[in-house]
This record gives structure tokens, sequence and C-alpha cells, in this order.
DNA sequence: TCCTTAGTTCAAAAGTTATTGAACAATTGG
DNA sequence: CCAATTGTTCAATAACTTTTGAACTAAGGA
């Protein structure tokens, strides 16, 4: 992991509920957690965003310790930070995608193009 | 109730989690649950910022629907919209509190002035 | 009525966050 | 090596949020 990341005990609940408190960066957070456990890479949200504007919140997302980022190659592989923030935040994430999930209002990843499997 | 407040299915994830992306609104919700059922009035948070400043944050929590303030003479008591966030957002608001209880960074209401009794 | 208390409103200033496009870097495939 | 792919950085701007002070309203008590 190149990219800087907090600590866990470094997570700060205002600034994850800020970061949270977007659109955007809900949208992002709700997909990694319908697939949680594989990791995506940055291309997977362009239709929430440009490609800078993405790489905007995504690096609002890591650096509040929301979630992890690896370089691999040219992508970076993103994960949910989910173990850090339950351990942080008990029950925080959990409630927030559940209610994100039943949002009508928020973008949606994943319906402008198809899935495309590798 | 003459003072406007969302309808509780107005009431948005994102917008509601902005909201409590802010140290001096978490504090005042972090107060508010402490005193469940007790409706404060705004003089109660004037150790956390100026009367303008905390009319406005108070502002804030009502359109976002987090708080219901009452107009009785000239005060505003105030009370956590709890039954609501409940409804629409299961877990969120006691995970949130949880949280912000443990959290050594975040103001606290009470600490300047000693409790006043009526 | 006059004064105090409790809180709001308004406009300005300060500060912060979001969005954009152009330029850049790094890896990978041909 | 060259080109394409994947994403970042930078500077500019736009858009919003926070903070402030002065002026205000409305209720209640002396």
């Amino acid at each position: 992991m190149t990219l800087p990341h907090p600590t866990a005990d470094q997570i700060s609940l205002p600034i994850v509920l800020a970061v949270l408190g977007d659109p955007t960066r809900l949208a992002i957070v709700r997909y990694l957690a319908s697939k949680e456990g594989v990791p995506m890479n940055c291309s997977k949200f362009l239709d929430l965003a440009s490609k800078t504007n993405l790489s905007y919140h995504l690096a609002k997302l890591r650096e509040a310790g929301v979630t992890r980022a690896e370089a691999v190659g040219t992508s970076r592989l993103i994960t949910l930070r989910r173990d850090d923030l339950d351990r942080r935040f008990p029950g925080l994430l959990d409630s927030v995608i559940a209610a994100a999930s039943e949002d009508k209002a928020l973008p949606v990843v994943g319906t402008v193009d198809a899935e495309i499997d590798s």
C-alpha cells in the first residue's frame, strides 16, 4: 500500500459522516458494500462523475479511512475498510448502507454501462 | 409548531449525514440524546458557539429533520426526532450517538457553565 | 410602558469543498 | 520503443458553508 491511509484509531467520526454526506461518495460506498470482498477499480464509478472528480472523491473516502486503495499495476484496487469502521463505530456502516440501499434519490453504480466481466 | 420541519419521509440520508458531520452539531445531538425527553432551549449550547452561529447550526439540524423545535414564549424547545430517524434509518442514530460519546475530540455541552436548574 | 431575555434575520466576509481541463506519471501490451 | 490504459496532480473557478456583527422581533416582567 503506497497511498496514504489513516490508521484505524485516527479515523474521526465527524470526518467520516461528512465524507458520507455526499451522494456520489455514498453511492460508491453502497456499491462497494454490495460487492464486499471484491476489490473495485476506479473506472467502475465513471458513470457517477468525471475521472478527475472521481479521483477527488475516492481520495476523500480513502483519507477519511472509509476505503482502502491498493496500487496494482496502473489500477487502484478499492475496498471498504469494514473491519476498522466496525471496530471504531459499531453498527454505523451497516445502518448507513442499509439506509442508502433504500434511498431512491441516490445515484447508482452500474446502470449506464452493462457489467463487463473480465 | 411554527418553524419549518421536513416530514419524516422528506428526511434525506446524505443531508442528515452531512449535517451530523460537523463537530458543533454532533455535540448538540450527543447532548440532546443524553437528556432524551427533556426539551432543551438554545442557550444551553452557548458554550459551543455564538448566539447567531448557534441559530444557524440549530436551523441546519431542524431543516435536516434531526431535531424538532417548538416555540414556547421567547424560547425554542429543542428535541431529537428519534422516532422519525429510527423509522427512516434504523440503527443510525444509536450508532452515531454511541460513537460520538466515545469521541474525545468532540466539544462537550455543559462544561463551561455549571448546570443551572430553573 | 419600558426593559430584559431569547432568539432570528440579514448582508458581508472568510473559509471550504466540488468541479473542470490540461498536463503529467506509470504500467502494460504490441 | 510506442501507444494505450489508468489514474494523479495542478491551478482555476464555481459553489457552497460557516462565522460575524448589527439590527430586529416577540414575549414577559417590573
